[in-house]
DNA sequence: ATTGGTTCCTGCTGGC
DNA sequence: TGCCAGCAGGAACCAA
């Protein structure tokens, strides 16, 4: 599941080839994606030039020369590839729904086998009022996220620190995997009520969260299933797991006996599954 | 205004 | 061994 760690590592990925590429042709095999493609997307694009390749919360910009700004999204099972030549993109599957050719060469093609993923076109200089991009919190890496905005942005929250943590409007960028990992470095309930995560509790909060993105992102993010970088590169982040996907396991921070704790608990918030250590998460 | 439930989709898994 | 129901989940949308 791409969260920011992944769809930063696919941005770095992305951006040496299609950084100042001109796009000769941009081809869409199957605009039914979680919002359709707009049906000027391909002649919006071909002939433009990519200026620059960032990431936003868990959304892909590219942003082109005409001032208009592709937004993708590799929702659950999105994956972009690069291919060197057009030779090794021949034979497209049955999952590959849009290639972006560049007039250098190389190919960048779209996969998303369960199509929760979107490719979108703002018009010119609309990206902020874009309703995808308008309601977003704050990147948690950025310069404007600290303690004192987490603390602000959770206060008089009456739902879990949990579901606060996952509502892109609070914070930007975070998953289900994520949220479950940076609550446990902080020692933190995912059953908390969001506003009693105030002072002390949001700087640890607040650092976790850092800590574990980056760590995350120096590993290539996480692949559970489908993330690859746009290289065919695996991440590796998923090893680093203290909680996320191991019920009954021990515990990393506990010394106790999986035997009479049970080990690492789950249950499910929001429709999600969390993972948690009782013990050493209050 | 917030919040919880529903929905889209396909591949994988576990139980028989 | 093989089948298939159920689950996984990002986030817009809707209802309360």
């Amino acid at each position: 599941m791409p969260e920011l760690p992944e769809v930063e590592t696919v941005c770095r990925g992305l951006a040496p080839v299609l950084e100042g590429a001109v796009l000769r042709n941009v081809i869409v095999r199957q605009p039914k994606l979680r919002f359709p493609v707009p049906p000027r997307f391909s002649d919006a694009l071909a002939g433009q030039k990519i200026l620059t390749v960032r990431r936003r919360a868990k959304y892909i910009l590219l942003e082109m020369e005409k001032d208009n700004v592709v937004i993708g999204h590799l929702g659950m099972s999105g994956r972009m590839t690069i291919y060197q030549t057009p030779r090794e993109a021949s034979a497209p599957g049955r999952h590959d729904h849009i290639d972006f050719e560049t007039a250098a060469g190389p190919i960048v093609r779209f996969a998303d086998p369960r199509k929760f993923g979107l490719m979108l076109l703002t018009d010119q200089g609309s990206l902020e009022d874009h309703k995808l991009i308008r309601h977003l919190g704050p990147d948690p890496l950025g310069n404007d996220f600290n303690e004192t905005v987490l603390a602000v942005a959770l206060k008089g929250r009456k739902t879990t620190i949990k579901a606060a943590l996952l509502d892109q409007k609070t914070l930007a960028g975070l998953g289900n995997i994520y949220v479950c990992e940076a609550l446990f470095r902080a020692g933190l309930s995912p059953r908390r009520k969001a506003a009693t995560v105030q002072g002390v509790r949001a700087a640890r909060l607040t650092q976790a969260i850092r800590a574990v993105l980056l760590e995350a992102i120096a590993a290539g993010g996480s692949t559970l299933r489908d993330h690859k970088q746009p290289d065919g590169e695996l991440g590796y982040f998923q090893h680093s797991f203290k909680v996320y996907g191991r019920e009954r396991e021990p515990c990393p921070g506990c010394d106790c006996d999986v035997a009479k704790t049970g080990g690492i608990g789950r249950l499910v918030q929001s429709g999600r599954s969390t993972y948690f250590c009782a013990r050493k998460q209050r």
